[in-house]
DNA sequence: CTTGTCTGTTACCTTAATGTTATTAATTTT
DNA sequence: AAAATTAATAACATTAAGGTAACAGACAAG
């Protein structure tokens, strides 16, 4: 996503922090939409989903809290980013921003620079969450990162070298990988085990994820297909 | 830290400012440097490390805006609070140098009374912290800048490693940390510990928060999940 | 049909990785 | 400087991943 697609909603009735903190976020090249209330706010909110929401807690008409809740049961807003900004001092406010769903705050008096620095330090987090280093072959999900699999809907941890089978087998589907492939790729070229050790691992992997994916081929190896 | 051993430097063209607001301010016990356009007040704030810098934004040689984007750029005054003196009026000022990196600007004519509890206040502001960096994940929220967490609702304060390591499997629930990403990241990756040692980690997490969030991927590393 | 080769399956064993606790060293606080 | 807290380590316990042996079954060739 450019960084001018992305669309920043700030709440505040005072119109300093409004055009202050508007102009250094237009500045950094995001699409800045502006409201002087809760009300206002909410109503923005539900019509341009942005990504990130930035709400003064103490406002006329509707307060930041209440805006919040509204927001959070929306279910098109959902995934949006919403952060407080709280007066100094104001711990009630904190805990009630959070409980309300929010997501992180900016405590006044605000710092330009400062606010930048989080505002994209909180996309950036949207952003990863999203984006997760995930390989899809049909139905099966293959997350790197996170170490798991994900086989019709259903999360599955697989231990280190179940999980490298798989990843080696699943990342050319329908090609077939001999014994001193597959040895050499899951088990290292110096390393020397047993005949039977594959199959074992084939086969648990069948167990785990129901056989039809894994096909021997006898002589050869064994290949994965969807 | 003694009123006495408080540095302000103090950057105008007019002389007469100098004088005013120096004496008001030496007056309240503060230490008053001086300086007549902003090269020079660039160069006696590297010099003198002032906890407060007061700039005038027009003057000749170098003005306010541009001494305070060098300000900013030196480590060592980093923590400094600067602000501007700026007339009435001039709007667009005010925002530059907002996003020059100011704290906050003082506005012409100067009313000494003003002035001081403008000081007061700035340095009180100062003393604290600069922006409560506060995150939230799932019924945790985690507290960067006292170092604290809060679980369930309770409070909890963790040492340093243990903080720092909760803090870093948090940043990305699910995602597994493999042991090398953590002693980088938590120990630094020229430190040198023992196997062992985040395992005594985790448990002392798992201890102080309630196992279930931390989950062990034998061979891997560990994970953090809501 | 028989035989030999190859893979599937199970149960078991080994070992590597992690959990646990106590103790010591380092650090911070008072 | 003493006390308290935190960090690291060592030593041992526990767990589960990984590997193996032994046997069963399938398939192809003769």
């Amino acid at each position: 996503m450019k960084k001018n697609d992305i669309k920043i909603l700030l709440v505040d009735d005072e119109p300093d922090i409004l055009e202050i903190v508007g102009y250094n976020l237009s500045n950094e090249g995001y699409q800045v939409i502006t409201a002087e209330n809760g009300y206002e706010g909410v109503k923005k909110a539900k019509k341009e989903l942005p990504q990130l929401i930035i709400l003064d807690v103490m406002m006329p008409e509707m307060d930041g809290i209440e805006a919040c809740e509204l927001i959070r049961k929306n279910p098109d807003l959902k995934n949006s980013i919403v952060t407080f900004l709280t007066a100094r001092g104001e711990d009630y406010s904190q805990v009630a921003g959070f409980n309300a769903g929010a997501d992180d705050y900016i405590a006044k008096p605000i710092k330009p620079k400062v606010l930048v620095s989080k505002v994209k330090a909180l996309l950036r987090r949207f952003k990863e969450e999203d984006v997760a280093d995930t390989v899809k072959i049909g139905s099966l999900v293959i997350n790197r990162d996170e170490y798991k699999i994900i086989s019709k809907g259903e999360e599955i941890i697989l231990p280190r070298k179940e999980f490298e089978l798989l990843s080696l087998l699943a990342s050319k589907p329908g090609k077939v990988f001999k014994r001193d492939e597959i040895l050499g790729a899951v088990w290292g070229n110096e390393v020397v085990v047993g005949g039977r050790t594959i199959d074992v691992h084939i086969r648990k992997l069948r167990e785990k994820l129901g056989d039809n994916s894994f096909k021997t081929v006898k002589g050869v190896g064994y290949k994965f297909v969807e």
